[in-house]
RNA sequence: GCGAAAGUGGCGGAAUUGGCAGACGCACCAGACUUAGGAUCUGGCGGGGCAACCCGUGGGGGUUCGAGUCCCCCCUUUCGCACCA
């Protein structure tokens, strides 16, 4: 504290004058800001929600819990200023509001940080916790810490353990050998989610490789059509996350038909393995077959009379099998594998350009009969579908632009429907490709003339009878892979034993305790391989020797349940009690960033699914209503140190005080917009409290020693209009806490009201307003900057001498008839073109307006000698006279 | 390429349903006070014009008594998706 230094009323009387006016009052928001942080911090439990008994309703508000890195940055302000002041709201409306706050814990920067500075990851991030956490009390954010969450803490992680055991129990945690995304940089895996146009999340230029592993996964693919089906009742959220996240799961309807391979039998295993090692991948027959048949995906089966090749992945097994058998083809293929990989490194696979091989076999379109050529094409890729097409040139536009590079033939198949009458055969080719499913099919046989989803149905239910393919669905979303080679973690709860295999962990024997003491070393695999007393186990079924599974969880683990926690944070003997969660779910509203609106939520979504289907909770979603935040950029760029246009929340505080600094962050934009961060800005809004804050000290005691009793008689029109102000930004900011949460002009409003104020400051002082009624305005224009300068209304609220606690104190409810206007201004229009404005009463009729406005002596003149065609006439809005 | 959002003074932004464009704040200009200062207060501040007025919300058309707002075409920026068969 710092009231040594600063006298605390600040109240110095200017030398050599003896004028009261000369006071100076100086507003001193590190004084002031300080001493209530401190008093704040003195009270535990001070923002701690009621129990479910409360007799409130609940409101849950959340924001997005931080990595703690060591020191908020913007995004953090901006964003908890946001949760801050919707839950100081909140509870001033009287509900009972949950608003905790927590630590993403786990997670690679403490291992660098280890690496670094030599200093072990968990000391790091724990010295980093209580760093950030001051910071926010300091910030004056009314977290409920009773209830902190620190996900790399035993009593938390264990949980993570426990989940995936019972997911483990469901075959929804199972382990496979598969071919994994690998940066090089982070030295471990990364989920499909963290890939980030070929390139991984944390390290923008680093290209992932693909691996080979044994990995633990989520059968998060499980939940695809509800994850998907659910996004259409989440009309809390914005629309663009959910149109991310359905882009993500990528349902795709189609068929799949299986073309047999003409004078084909597959290559025998023993050659086959003799070949390993060519240029051309895989070593092991895959579920895609590499048999005489070969599974097409199409959404277009209905177009498969006017298939004219089939297209093959360079990476596809057959293809493979038919280079073994003629060796010729391999360069080629080679080449064309290359020039994949190469664009999906760049990121821009879409551009380039297409090339092929023709293989010189041919399969028969199941259909018609026809022989197809099979060719291998550098755009097919194989973890899509079935990594082979039949390609329909008139009908799609990739293979149409192959066909007429490689002169394949081009047959029309559907045709638009265009009055009933076919389109002659000349302009056909006008329309090529055609690629509208609105249309009739013709040259498909039985299946001509119906429409094009028709003939979906019915060609696929054909397929399926005569057993050469079936109705299938194709997802884009990949089972979650957790294992992470790292040791920052939640351990995975699985030991291997020698004889038993792979054999979960009992609950009894939870947490799987991750070791303190661990080197951190650049060299590849997971840390804790190297601590022989973390891996050597005894088997909990034979009692023999067992390893350790030494991969830890990927850390959206932790952060896809955490707010589940925040109920019931000290629970020893479950994750969370099963009634504390049906009282606060789902979040009333969870305020965070948009960058993760695919990982943090789309896991989250999928895990609270799978604890409902654990019979933990009956909520199928999490999350009730989303905001996502803008970004804070300065200079027309996202704040960074590689550009140098960081800005401290630190600096800003002590130079402008945390209030200055969270209001200023609410007033720059609206907060779903990106907000650019100008440092005259915030000195603007400190400018704005200290006016509010000598207004108050001025006036305060009138308002403390008021009789509030007595109302007065006949108010003055300064009283009045005073009070129509107050009430006007009363309805203004309520409405906007209820709808649109544009808090820029909230406290625009706010600064209004006081604006109002000061200029009738003279007024005040000469006794025009009672003390009664400045009182009341005083109080109320507390409550108003409540939410959104905590410290400064907390100062007011004892300089007028409330004693109400102010975080519960009610807010203030408007008064329809002191808002409203008595006179108001119509602007007058002649043909559209403003010329002039009258006052009339608030209730004039339609008559009076128009009277008052042809009398006007601006209007009289204009239309002097003019003809009037009509007057339109807006009741409370305008006058438009249009004359000739 | 597809989809979404956006484009308003020197700057951040306001105008919620078609009805006074530029609220509020910053910067700037002038003034007051003054222990000359990163304090406070007053006034000004879209462009042109002495003025009456005229012009003005990315550009071009349109609907309407009236358009930043609605419709059509185009340009730019940001974000998301992208040989997804």
């Amino acid at each position: 504290m710092s009231t040594k230094e600063q006298p605390r009323a600040a109240v110095a009387a200017t030398a050599g004058n003896a004028d009261s006016q000369a006071q100076e009052i100086r507003y001193n928001p590190a004084e002031i800001e300080a001493r209530w942080a401190e008093q704040w911090d003195a009270q535990p439990g001070l923002y701690a929600a009621e129990p479910p008994t409360s007799a409130r309703p609940k409101y849950y508000v959340l924001g997005m819990l931080p990595y703690p890195s060591g020191a908020l940055h913007m995004g953090h302000v901006r964003n908890y200023s946001i949760d801050d002041a919707l839950a100081r709201y909140m509870w001033m409306q009287g509900y009972n509001v949950l608003h905790p706050m927590g630590w993403d814990a786990f997670g690679l920067p403490a291992e660098n940080a280890a690496l670094k500075n030599n200093t072990p990851p968990k000391q790091w991030t724990l010295a980093n916790i209580a760093a950030m956490k001051r910071q926010m009390k300091r910030l004056g954010l009314a977290y409920d810490w009773d209830n902190e969450v620190t996900t790399c803490l035993p009593d938390y992680y264990r949980w993570n353990q426990w989940f995936f055991l019972r997911m483990f129990e469901r075959g929804l945690a199972y382990r496979r050998k598969s071919k994994v995304n690998w940066c090089p940089q982070c030295a471990t895996v990364l989920a499909n989610e963290q890939v980030v146009n070929g390139c991984c999340w944390r390290h923008e230029e680093q290209i992932v490789e693909q691996r080979d592993l044994e990995q633990w996964f989520l059968r998060i693919t499980s939940y695809a059509q509800e994850l998907l089906d659910d996004l259409n009742n989440l009309d809390g959220w914005p629309e663009r996350v959910r149109t991310m996240q359905r882009n993500w799961i990528g349902r795709s309807e189609g068929a799949e038909v299986k073309f047999e391979l003409e004078d084909w039998t597959s290559v025998p295993e023993d050659e086959r393995r003799a070949r390993k090692g060519t240029a051309i991948l895989p070593a092991e027959p895959t579920a895609k077959g590499s048999g005489r048949f070969i599974p097409v995906f199409t959404t277009r089966i209905d177009t498969i009379y006017g298939a004219t090749s089939i297209q093959l992945a360079p990476e596809h097994p057959v293809v493979r099998d038919m280079c073994v058998v003629n060796p010729d083809l391999e360069q080629s293929v080679a080449d064309l594998l290359d020039q994949q990989r190469k664009a999906r490194e760049a990121g821009d696979v879409g551009a380039i350009e297409k090339h092929g091989v023709f293989t010189g076999h041919y399969a028969i379109n199941p259909f018609n009969g026809e022989r197809l050529p099979v060719w291998v094409a550098n755009y097919i890729l194989l973890d899509y579908g079935t990594g082979a097409i039949m390609s329909v040139p008139a009908h799609d536009e990739r293979d149409y632009e192959f066909a007429q590079k490689y002169g394949l033939e081009i047959r029309i198949v559907v045709l638009p429907r265009r009055n009933g009458e076919a389109i002659a055969n000349g302009d056909r080719e006008s329309l090529l490709p055609y690629t509208e499913e609105d249309s009739l099919l013709i040259n498909s046989g039985e299946f001509s003339s119906l429409g094009c989803h028709e003939a979906q149905h019915a060609m696929a239910a054909y397929a399926e009878k005569h057993a050469f393919g079936k109705a299938t669905l194709t997802w884009r979303l990949k089972d979650w892979g957790i294992s992470r080679q790292r040791y920052w973690g939640t351990p995975i709860p699985m030991l291997y034993c020698e004889t038993c295999g792979i054999v979960p962990v009992p609950d009894s024997d939870l947490p799987v305790l991750l070791p303190d003491h661990v080197e951190i070393t650049q060299q590849g695999g997971s840390p804790l391989a190297r601590v022989p007393e973390f891996v050597n186990a005894s088997c909990p079924k034979c009692g023999g020797r067992a390893r350790r599974e030494t991969d830890t969880m990927d850390t959206f683990v932790d952060s896809s349940w955490y707010f589940y926690r925040y109920t019931d944070a000290r629970n020893n003997a479950a994750p969370f009690s099963s009634e504390k969660i049906a009282y606060w779910f789902p979040i009333d509203q969870y305020v965070g960033g948009v960058e993760h609106a695919i990982l943090h939520l789309i896991y989250s979504r999928f895990w609270t699914k799978v604890m409902r289907d654990l019979g933990l909770v009956s909520n199928d979603e999490p999350v009730q209503r989303l905001f996502t935040q803008g970004m804070v950029i300065k200079n027309g760029a996202k704040m960074s140190k590689s550009k140098g246009n960081v800005v401290s929340p630190d600096d800003m505080i002590a130079g402008y005080g945390a209030d200055a600094t969270r209001m200023y962050s609410l007033f720059a934009a609206p907060p779903d917009r990106d907000l650019d961060w100008q440092e005259d800005g915030v000195a603007g809004v400190s400018r704005f409290l200290g006016r509010v804050y000598r207004f108050a000290m001025k006036h305060g005691d009138r308002a403390r020693n008021a009789n509030t009793a007595a109302a007065p008689a006949a108010p003055s029109a300064t009283t009045q209009a005073l009070l129509r102000k107050l009430h006007q930004t009363i309805r203004k900011i309520s409405e906007d806490f209820a709808g649109r949460w544009h808090f820029n002009t909230c406290i625009a409003a706010i600064m209004e009201l006081v604006n109002t104020l000061t200029a009738a400051e003279s007024q005040i002082a000469a006794g025009e307003v009672p003390d009664a009624v400045l009182a009341e305005i005083l109080r109320t224009l507390t409550l108003l900057l409540a939410p959104f300068a905590p410290y400064l209304a907390f100062e007011l609220w004892q300089h007028i001498g409330q004693t109400e606690n102010l975080l519960r104190a009610p807010w203030p409810k408007f008064d329809e008839a002191l808002a409203q206007e008595d006179q108001i201004e119509i602007p007058v229009q002649i043909n559209g073109k403003l010329r002039s404005v009258v006052r009339v009463d608030a209730n004039a009729s339609e008559d009076e307006i128009r009277d008052t406005a042809l009398a006007d002596e601006k209007i009289a003149a204009a239309i002097a000698g003019k003809q009037i065609v009509r007057i339109i006439l807006v009741p409370r809005k305008l006058v438009n006279i249009v004359v000739k």
